[in-house]
RNA sequence: GGCGUGGUAGCUCAGCUGGUUAGAGCGCAUGAUUCAUAAUCAUGAGGUCGGCGGUUCAAGCCCGCCUCACGCUACCA
């Protein structure tokens, strides 16, 4: 057994909010745990922090006419916040922009540098603004996408047509600066030598194998996160550049380095460390015990965008640092989806964490109630879906039925039969609750293996077996033969006991619940360690509530949705469900994307556009979009290439009209040289159409 | 095309290193019950475990081929 353990969850980009899908992935299931550690009097520690550094969030400040420390100081306030009003209980929310973690990123860079052997310098050519005179990160490059057209694509990626790109293949580059055209210029950057680290890293991940020793039982880890660092490793590692031309992060610790900072990705995984420093001067504590200390488990919980760099990248680093232990287990989850299609902030799919707060403000058990829906469709193994259908039922159904109501008969039962207090029973703990006692048992094994949904469906389990065992014995049916038959004081005696260890049970899962069970029953606060004692107690015949111990008065702990008397929380969710049916309404009506900027007919004259027919097509070997098309053009015949295998089958094509641009600069694709190019059109949907004249019109005829 | 992950009851999903009649929750049907938030409890119906072929005494689980979904990747003139 560990003797403490440090868990990380991702670091959230401060230049937005996070909804559900975050929440799901990489917080809850870490609240979850690290609340459950704490329950079993366990030394954990669990960082997280903001991510604040990146070409990203200057872009987004340049946007908004603001600065950068002022988007991130709002993004952080704001998710520090959401985070803790959901009961999210990190030991210490950290940012990177921090004195500390700048030092720390620092220290750990100029470490690799000066030990040798994990760097390497590189010159190549990069934008560089001459106005400004600085270097242009991608994204601070716009221009025409070479592949859409799209005349303000940027120089990462194009946001028309979603293509990866790089600022060279920019038709028309210009600098968001000046907004000139660059001049690429050399520059100097260092790179961390990933390749270099492949053969352990592959024993590592496949066997659980470090130095020679075995340092993690790889069958714990999920299949998918196994299976992806393996793909990786197998295409190969790449030197990763880890400094950028930037004015904002963290500067990169060398004279020669003048204007150049940390690479995002290189400081961001350090902002764990830093959190702990961080947390450690606050608290006396000392931080080094947590990260290099062989009795240390380290976890990181994140989504599955993260595992590469969590199973390979961040571990590379901390090896070629050398006193850093190595993560224990990276239980990445996959994505949440909602309403069955992805969360999209600009399409206004989903809900954001705070805007969840603030829309369910006048729902009572508002964190919890989503919690539980989180958790119950938590994307483990694969991806998941959030329904608000889903979301009443697993509230109604499962907190309000089955928990809220056992707990609520219990205190109902007792206060009527026994005045407000425990009974005096004759009953044994060990025996009667021993189904109980493994059950619970059953749940903590599935923490321990990160299985957080069943072992919320297993915490149901325990209050379903309350629930059956008041209704063997209904000690309503005795009470009405014989008022003092003592099955009934034991049958409350040992459904009290339930409560009680329901109460501690289920605080990782629903935490603001269970001081409302704990107060219902006369039980003060959780105690740290207080579930590993109740189990301890109850594996040897030990009550958890003693008779005679105060019963409070009865409280519904859940109020349903689905109520005949009170459609107020109905409503609230209703509310939710228009939103999205807006939403796909407002997308059936659509504008169209802006015009393109205006052109000359002179501009347009150059195209020659010709009528003609496909006279054979077939699929282009070990390309999925591409068809090798022979086009009818009157006088000759074309060979064409076209990305349009997805939407028609060779076999259907022959005969088919269509408009070609007769006069496209050759092009070799796959090793077929295209002359020239297709005419479609595509709708909303991705559907396809050739643009054409009729059947049999004509073939080489211009079109203008 | 390559790689990874998945395709199990109407719906959402469990099924560890292959081993007796394949499980859970919801939904559905029938019955019991009334302490409780029209809650609870019991019983039942419902599956060619994506398809085909193979290995094995034995396959949902292993192998091959095919197919569909998601992700990464190549291609999209």
């Amino acid at each position: 057994m560990s003797k403490r353990y440090l868990i990380t969850s991702a670091l959230p980009y401060a230049n937005g909010a996070l909804h559900l899908g975050h929440l799901a992935g990489a917080y809850l299931p870490a609240d979850i745990y690290v609340r459950y550690l704490r329950l079993l009097g366990k030394d954990v520690v669990w960082v997280c922090g903001s991510d604040e550094h990146g070409a990203a969030i200057t872009i987004r400040a340049k946007k908004e006419g603001v600065t950068p420390q002022q988007i991130i100081d709002k993004y952080h306030e704001l998710n520090k916040s959401t985070f803790d009003r959901l009961g999210i209980s990190f030991d210490y929310y950290h940012r990177t922009s921090a004195p500390l973690h700048h030092e720390t990123s620092q220290d750990f860079f100029l470490k690799l540098y000066h030990q040798g052997g994990e760097f390497e310098e590189r010159e190549i050519e990069q934008y560089y603004d001459q106005d400004f005179d600085q270097f242009l990160a991608d994204r601070y490059i716009v221009g025409t996408c070479p592949k859409c057209g799209h005349g303000e694509a940027y120089g990462d990626q194009c946001e028309n047509c979603g293509s990866d790109l790089s600022p060279i293949e920019l038709i028309n580059p210009r600098s968001t600066l000046s907004g000139k055209l660059p001049v690429l210029k050399k520059t100097k950057h260092w790179y961390f030598k990933l390749d270099k680290h492949e053969g352990w890293l592959r024993q590592w991940i496949d066997e659980g194998i470090l130095d020679g020793a075995q340092h993690h039982d790889p069958k714990a880890w999920k299949r998918h996160v196994v299976g992806q660092c393996l793909s990786w490793l197998d295409g190969g590692l790449q030197p990763r550049a880890i400094t950028r031309d930037l004015p904002w992060g963290i500067p990169v610790p060398l004279p020669e380095a003048k204007g150049k900072v940390l690479y995002v990705w290189f400081d961001a995984p350090i902002g764990y460390i830093s959190s702990t420093r961080q947390w450690a001067r606050e608290n006396g504590q000392d931080w080094e015990l947590y990260w290099k200390d062989k009795d240390t488990t380290l976890i990181h919980f994140i989504g599955k965008d993260n595992i590469v760099f969590h199973c390979i990248v961040f571990p590379a680093m901390l090896k070629a640092h050398g006193e850093f232990n190595l993560p224990i287990n990276v239980p990445a989850n996959q994505f949440l989806n909602f309403e069955g299609q992805k969360f999209s902030k600009s399409r206004g799919w989903g809900i954001e964490q705070h805007e969840y707060l603030e829309e369910f403000k006048d729902f009572p058990n508002k964190e919890d109630a989503l919690r539980y829906a989180l958790i119950r469709n938590m994307p483990e193994n694969k991806d998941a879906d959030f329904k608000w259908d889903e979301f009443i039922d697993f509230h109604d159904k499962e907190l309000a039925d089955n928990l809220g109501n056992f707990v609520n008969r219990v205190v109902v039962l007792s206060n009527k039969y026994f005045d407000g207090k425990a009974p005096q029973a004759n009953v044994s703990v060990k025996e009667g609750l021993a189904e109980v006692l493994t059950l619970a048992r059953r749940l903590t094994a599935e923490l321990d293996g990160f299985s957080f949904r069943s072992a919320v469906l297993t915490l149901m389990e325990i209050s379903s077996w309350g629930n059956t065992h008041l209704q063997d014995v209904s000690p309503w049916k005795l009470y009405k033969d014989n008022p003092d038959d003592p099955a009934i004081k034991d049958c409350l005696f040992l459904s009290l006991q339930i409560v009680a260890l329901l109460s501690l049970l289920c605080e990782p899962f629903i935490p603001f619940t269970a001081p409302k069970v704990r107060r219902l029953i006369g039980l003060p606060d959780i105690q740290r360690g207080e579930l590993q004692e109740a189990l301890d107690n109850l594996a040897s015949g030990v009550e958890l509530l003693p008779a005679g111990h105060p019963i409070g008065a009865p409280e519904l702990l859940f109020a349903k949705i689905i109520d005949r008397k009170d459609d107020s929380r109905l409503m609230i969710v209703n509310r939710q469900r228009e939103k999205l049916q807006q939403v796909l309404t407002a997308e059936q009506t659509k504008e169209r994307p802006p015009a393109k900027p205006e052109i000359q007919y002179e501009d347009f004259s150059k195209l020659d556009l010709r009528t003609g027919t496909i006279l054979a097509a077939e699929k282009v070997p070990k390309a999925d979009k591409l068809l090798k098309l022979t086009v009818e053009l009157g006088s000759e015949q074309r060979t064409i290439v076209s990305g349009i295998a997805q939407h028609f089958k060779p076999e259907e094509l022959p005969g088919q009209p269509v408009v070609i641009v007769a006069n496209l600069a050759p092009r070799t694709l796959k090793g077929i040289e295209s002359q020239g190019m297709i005419l479609t059109a595509e709708n909303e949907k991705g559907e396809l159409v050739f643009v054409n004249a009729p059947k049999g019109w004509g073939d080489g005829f211009g079109v203008k």
